[in-house]
DNA sequence: TATATTTGTGAATCATACTTCACTTCTTCA
DNA sequence: TGAAGAAGTGAAGTATGATTCACAAATATA
């Protein structure tokens, strides 16, 4: 024999395809799929396209790498944010403006992952994702709802509800941009709106029970 | 001279040109922009490729044609209900579950319509129309808070939030068909979760207003 | 009908990426 | 050091789909 892995090259072959996940997902943050071409990441890690094919089999399943990567990292936020043991109310707050303002900074990720279509495989990758960050907001929902915090209804259309509605809020500034104070109080009233539609007119008497209950049920 | 467009010649090519658009939508509404390729329109229409481009300079302005026809039309029956003269949450809620289960009806042609991206040009047509939709909302929802039946909110943003919302709460069972009946009672849990937002829960929207219970589970 | 002009055709052309591959360069180890 | 094998290169090969263009068909006037 005259050839065999030294652990130094195992290494960097492990750290070529790690910054070949970082660049896809820079470019894909920067400026959706479009910008992500097999040349740019290539240029950008500093390798050849084709060395790129070394380390995926193909374009399709480095973006579904690139996605579960983050989706599982963004979901376990969330989860710890959701598994405290503040209200619900307060946790599905916090979870909403946690996963809003870092999104904020990459609008076009958090875009990608959870609209733009590219291809079929990458699409179903997505389905999946879109469910996991359902089933996280799922979580608190139910129990503010068994609590009675938060008003009866349909926990899952709510929860992707919830995610549409921060994802359109966020889509917008990625056109205009603004000043990171504007984008705090963005954030803030995504937040706001997500609470309100979970609280709905179900929250028990307490500070502003002004309102008799609506209807609804 | 020997030849000057007859009536019915012009009536003809405008015919052609309507059923081009028209031939574009369907496409769009059966499988999103990727569907929509110029050769599937032509053969769609029963016209030649080339022909097209005697009607269109280009694919991006056949789909930005599309694309504010179907949103005029749409922002045209909004403002007709949310013209009437019901309640402010009576016509935020009618106005959600008009449109939502319209665009059940073709959901990759919402979809496409509010997210999916090809081309700079379709994008700038698409955030005007997003704007439409926005302001359309954010009418009832100002009327409403004047009123004090809605909670004192960032109308722009709940604008924004409600037609978010309803995307990817549409964009589910893009993929998992469902029944009609669920799909009623989908356009129905919707429209309430954007009711409860409007209508908050009658404390105006405080920050982090610690609002009771601490249930726990 | 003859002719100028326009509309329609569809194969060829162009553009843009992804993917492959013959080849070079680098690593490892006897 | 040198041979075996792996990693890296980037131009060529493909695939897809928009756009063009030389030509045919159709239409309107004299």
């Amino acid at each position: 024999m005259a050839y065999r892995r030294s652990p130094l090259m195992q290494e960097r072959l492990a750290d070529n395809r790690e910054r070949i996940v970082l660049a896809t997902r820079k470019l894909i943050a920067r400026g959706g799929f479009r910008e992500a071409s097999i040349a740019a990441v290539a240029q950008l890690v500093g390798l050849s396209t084709g060395a790129i094919y070394r380390y995926f089999p193909s374009k399709a399943e480095l973006f579904v790498e690139v996605l579960t990567n983050a989706v599982s990292h963004e979901c376990g936020i969330l989860n710890d944010i959701i598994a405290g043991d503040a209200t619900a109310t307060e946790r599905l707050r916090a979870a909403v403006e946690s996963f809003a303002s870092r999104a904020l900074e990459g609008p076009h990720l958090a875009y990608a992952f959870i609209a733009e279509p590219i291809d079929p495989e990458v699409d179903a990758a997505r389905i999946v994702c879109r469910r996991q960050f359902g089933a996280v907001f799922e979580k608190v929902l139910r129990a503010g709802i068994k609590s009675g915090e938060f008003a009866p209804q349909a926990a899952d259309v709510t929860a992707a509800c919830i995610v549409g509605a921060f994802t359109e809020a966020l889509i917008r500034p990625v056109t205009s941009t603004s000043t990171p104070a504007e984008a705090r109080k963005l954030v803030r009233a995504i937040a706001e709106f997500c609470v309100r539609a979970a609280v709905g007119g179900g929250a028990p008497a307490a500070t502003g029970a002004a309102r008799s209950p609506r209807k609804k049920a």
